[in-house]
DNA sequence: CGTCTATCCTGTGGGC
DNA sequence: TGCCCACAGGATAGAC
């Protein structure tokens, strides 16, 4: 399952007791797309010896903050997972965190190689990585329905793209997405202008108890990335919309649909979440598309 | 500038 | 049964 906010925070949750005031001897980068676009030397230099201070999370990332204000920022994106202690490296290994001196450690597993560590030397080099990439952390008090209202009244895209959109709201990817709209009752695919005040909110309440719902269930785990040694969650047992095409709505118990929306496979019930009378993006959709294409889109 | 599309990568599963 | 290829998607560069 693709690691989102719940998940990255379930890991850090794991991970903190065990390497905070630990020194990070070695960091072996296996993979060295990893690091690009820096060399793998350029950032083991930099981070070998450092004792960590601090796991933190922003968003998806999870930040190994070391002494001198040296930060590791490591993201996860579709397959990678921490693992601590495992007793033997599974494939796909691709970076071995050491801990005071081999006593422990923590290896980045991630068979499609996407992951990503990254360096920022001093608080305001992290500060600028984090200002540039993402926008206001979901459970931050500043994160309200009237702030949701200022990020989604000025675009015309589909709510449910500016949900995804990392720059507007810090950790909500497609699983997340679909659970908070359905909570909601909005339609992925209504422009974002065309929300109300009263929308907003409820939608700001809704991510922020489905990403709750997930961190308290430790996350979502799906069968084929999962390792003995990692954090195993249960949030796919309590999914409302996400991945159950073909199957009753909570609500309604109408059959759930699969559509698409901002490019990614997107869940919803049609009849709790009413559909855009006509939003451009779907018109366009429909008629610039060879007619044959539209009924095969909706497997 | 705002929005959309292709790209990276590899295991999985649908189709034949 | 086994092979092939489309598909999955977070972030980002590039297109429009």
């Amino acid at each position: 399952m693709v690691p989102e906010l719940p998940e990255v925070e379930t890991i850090r949750r794991h991970l903190a007791p065990h390497v905070e005031g630990r020194r990070l001897s070695a960091l072996g980068v296996i993979d060295a797309r990893w690091t690009l676009p820096l060399t793998p030397e350029a950032v083991t230099d930099v981070v070998a010896g450092r004792r960590v201070e601090r796991l933190s999370r922003r968003g998806k990332y999870l930040v190994w903050e070391l002494e001198d204000a040296v930060f590791l920022i490591v993201h996860l994106r579709m397959t990678g997972t921490l693992l601590l202690d495992p007793t033997t490296a599974p494939p796909h290994t691709r970076v071995g965190f050491e801990l005071d001196g081999g006593a422990h450690r923590v290896l980045f597993v991630d068979p499609r190689r996407f992951g990503t560590g990254e360096l920022a030397i001093g608080a305001d080099a992290a500060r600028h990585f984090f200002d540039a990439r993402l926008g206001v952390e979901p459970f931050d008090p500043a994160f309200t329905g009237r702030h949701l209202r200022e990020l989604t009244r000025h675009s015309r895209a589909p709510v449910k793209a500016l949900l995804l959109d990392q720059r507007r709201i810090a950790g909500v990817g497609n699983i997340y997405a679909d659970e908070a709209l359905f909570r909601a009752e909005i339609h992925p695919l209504r422009r974002g202008d065309r929300l109300t005040l009263r929308q907003c909110e409820r939608l700001r309440d809704a991510v922020v108890a489905s990403l709750s719902a997930g961190i308290e269930a430790k996350g979502a785990t799906i069968d084929d990335f999962r390792h003995p040694d990692g954090v195993q969650g249960s949030f796919q047992d309590q999914f409302l919309v996400h991945r159950r095409e073909g199957r009753p709505c909570p609500t309604c118990d109408r059959p759930i649909r699969k559509l698409r929306a901002a490019g990614r496979g997107t869940y919803v019930c049609e009849s709790c979440q009413p559909k855009p009378r006509l939003s451009p993006y779907a018109a366009a959709a429909s008629s610039s598309r060879r007619p044959a294409r539209s009924a095969a889109e909706s497997s």
